[in-house]
DNA sequence: ATAATTTGTGCGAACCGTGAACAAATGGTC
DNA sequence: GACCATTTGTTCACGGTTCGCACAAATTAT
């Protein structure tokens, strides 16, 4: 018997490096370029990728004959010189994104390069929410999605959840809002809905922060928080343009950083997290209005201060500078470029910036202050934008493997 | 003319993978396991590395005769099967760290795989340092220092510095406590140091993450906080495995998050920033000392306590709780597995940890409780190894590309 | 129509890791 | 001491990959 005991080890190491590393890795960066800069020509793919034209040649056709790209007919662009074929995405590959909120479920389908062929939303009472039934739910709105998009092929997927995700596992470990705890919902949805790639999850204001990044206020920034609040507080930090995820992936929980530490208790058990400063709750009860009466109640709060109301104005100057303490802080800590602001402080931005910047200049140490502050371009639909980058990694990082291993 | 126009593209991107990049990264992989696990027989590497042996004798050869290893007769190890040599570094090569501290200056030479082979330090009377004397100190240090570790081949320098640092400029850009402000240290000392390789420059609590990270009580863990403090308070983050850097490298400023925004004002202009409450002043102070005694002080502290008087004992409760204040926001931040505690946390360890830990207890998100609070197990000289590890790591990512920009 | 410019194509060269066959070196067994 | 099993170094043909050149193709400018 031949000796190939180490030759070939079998377990563990993926470490090294081999010819078809290269091509893999080759491959990855075409179709990134392609993801990220949208459909671009032969010749651009060159400059971006610093490959020659033989190489980007081979690269084109092996995609194409993956099934995920296609070449259009050369267009004359006015300069000389032989025009460059289009590289551009199928049509009928794509990545199905969820979301699952406390009072709503939605999915969407986004095609490679991020264009977004469907969306469906289901709205909900609010109320705690049975496990077996939102799979059932996620289920059907799902196949809707996947209908009205034109059944694509479906490349991988992925699931925002609000609550604590450990990602490697795929599974909701606490998420009190949706009075979940320990949900193995990518195994579960693996039973749910088929033929839909590998099935990711992770936390909204993760993915978000991911969506922003990539394709929103950080697209220029290789360092980003994002910050998103309702009730509760969430972020999501991107370093060095990846995600920070932490042992288990629950890294970003922002809204629990200690800001007042004899101040009110948090849901979370702890005092003077910074969620009970800046949540909406915390703004509203400054404000005069009912604390639960949610996020519809911040915006008729923006139009009483747009008036002049006092008290109004008022509310959203504390908050604005509890919102600069903490903001302050992470400055401190990540050096961002910039720092993204979702959900509330979103709609709210123009009425709570003074504040915040106000707090910056005394806390943030001189050489960090040029991160600059700005809201949300993506908005609402950040999520499931951030679900469909996470559910496209795979494919990017290794095109022909993830296309071979969807067509068994 | 042939038109080689964009088959070689000049200017900007190494991004795409070519032959070349593959041995790099394999003769990368094979230094770096022998760096950071000791001399391996070529056995071992196989297994490392995932490498077959054929290949792994061609990287050794390759890294044989760039003069930065070299095989050692084969040694039987009581095992059947003919023995594999066993791979060592080569005594000549070596990376030169440099410290500047406020009261002294350090520098000192290690071998590849992490071996100290000499190390000086002069001491100063604590006063602002003139950049110009700090520098030639540095160069006489430098070389005093060389002579006594035989006068190796020099790899890299990295330099440790107590205050920001602009790392991709190599430049302090703030150290209020040595004076200084926006000083391109990489470009005057290489002036003053001449054939020490690239030069770079970082902060001294970043670097001693960076230690602690790979030789220290992080050895472990992917993702790792270090905190130290004496009358400042600074911190570095790995995050998979890799230090946090930020935009202008000047992340890990965690002395200054915001604890207490009613609180002290602190010297960076802010109020209630972590370090006005766990510093060495804010220690002293609740313990009716002198707050301008310094480390010394804190050491007799420590035997006040150890004797059982209460004032000690309550300062250090009070200083033990603020302390977990801040470790609470940064495990929730960062979901770390470890946070290592070092400087005057590291010899006060046992009297603060209890007060750390119950203050825990509330404020980490419950699923974020796993990380684990330990002293620093390389203490004083964590700054140096640091600076070491940071020299060497273009020459573990690019063996024989720094080897031959050396010997020219 | 011709020149200049840009780009696709084809092919040989260079480089790299793989894996098989063989040789070398050790421990265990009879 | 002879032999076998085991482990490892060495050699070499092979397949895979990108590169760079020469040439052809397609467009604009003159």
């Amino acid at each position: 018997m031949p000796n190939t005991t180490n030759q070939s080890p079998a377990d563990p190491a993926p470490r090294s490096m081999r010819s078809a590393s290269v091509r893999t890795a080759n491959l990855s960066q075409v179709l990134s370029a392609l993801h990220f800069h949208g459909p671009l020509t032969r010749s651009d793919l060159c400059a971006y990728t610093g490959l020659t034209r033989s190489s980007v040649a081979v690269q084109v056709s092996e995609l194409t004959d993956a099934g995920l790209v296609f070449e259009q007919a050369p267009q004359s662009d006015g300069r000389p010189g032989r025009p460059s074929p289009l590289v551009t995405f199928s049509t009928d590959i794509a990545a199905l994104a969820i979301e699952v909120e406390v009072d709503s479920i939605a999915a969407a389908v986004f095609r490679l390069g991020g264009e977004s062929l469907a969306e469906r939303r289901l709205a909900r009472t609010r109320s705690q929410v049975r496990v077996e039934d939102a799979i059932a739910d996620i289920g059907t709105l799902a196949r809707d999605v996947l209908a009205d998009a034109g059944s694509p092929t479906i490349i991988g997927t992925g699931v925002g959840v609000v609550g604590l995700v450990e990602e490697a596992e795929n599974t909701v470990t606490m998420a009190p809002n949706l009075g979940w705890d320990n949900v193995p919902l990518g195994q579960l949805l693996a039973n749910e809905i088929k033929d839909c790639g590998e099935i990711r999850v992770g936390n909204e204001a993760n993915l978000s922060a991911r969506a922003e990044s990539t394709r929103g206020a950080g697209r220029d920034a290789n360092d980003m928080i994002y910050l998103s609040g309702e009730v509760g507080v969430g972020g999501g930090v991107i370093s060095n343009g990846r995600p920070l995820t932490g042992r288990s992936g629950f890294a970003g929980e922002i809204g629990h950083l200690t800001v007042n530490p004899d101040g009110r208790s948090c849901g979370c058990g702890s005092i003077g997290c910074w969620e009970t400063e800046i949540g909406i709750r915390a703004l509203l009860e400054r404000a005069g209005l009912n604390p639960d009466d949610g996020a519809d109640a911040a915006e008729t709060l923006w139009d009483h201060a747009d008036r002049g109301e006092e008290q109004a104005r008022d509310a959203l100057t504390a908050t604005g500078r509890w919102l600069g303490i903490g903001v302050s802080t992470l400055i401190n800590i990540f050096n961002p470029d910039v720092i993204v602001l979702g959900g509330m402080y979103r709609t709210g931005y123009a009425h709570l910036i003074d504040a915040v910047r106000a707090e910056l200049e005394t806390r943030v140490l001189p050489p960090l202050r040029g991160a600059a502050i700005v809201p949300s371009i993506l908005g609402d639909s950040a999520i499931l934008i951030g679900a469909a980058e996470m559910a496209f990694e795979h494919a990017l990082a290794d095109p022909i493997g993830t296309m071979s291993s969807i067509r068994t």
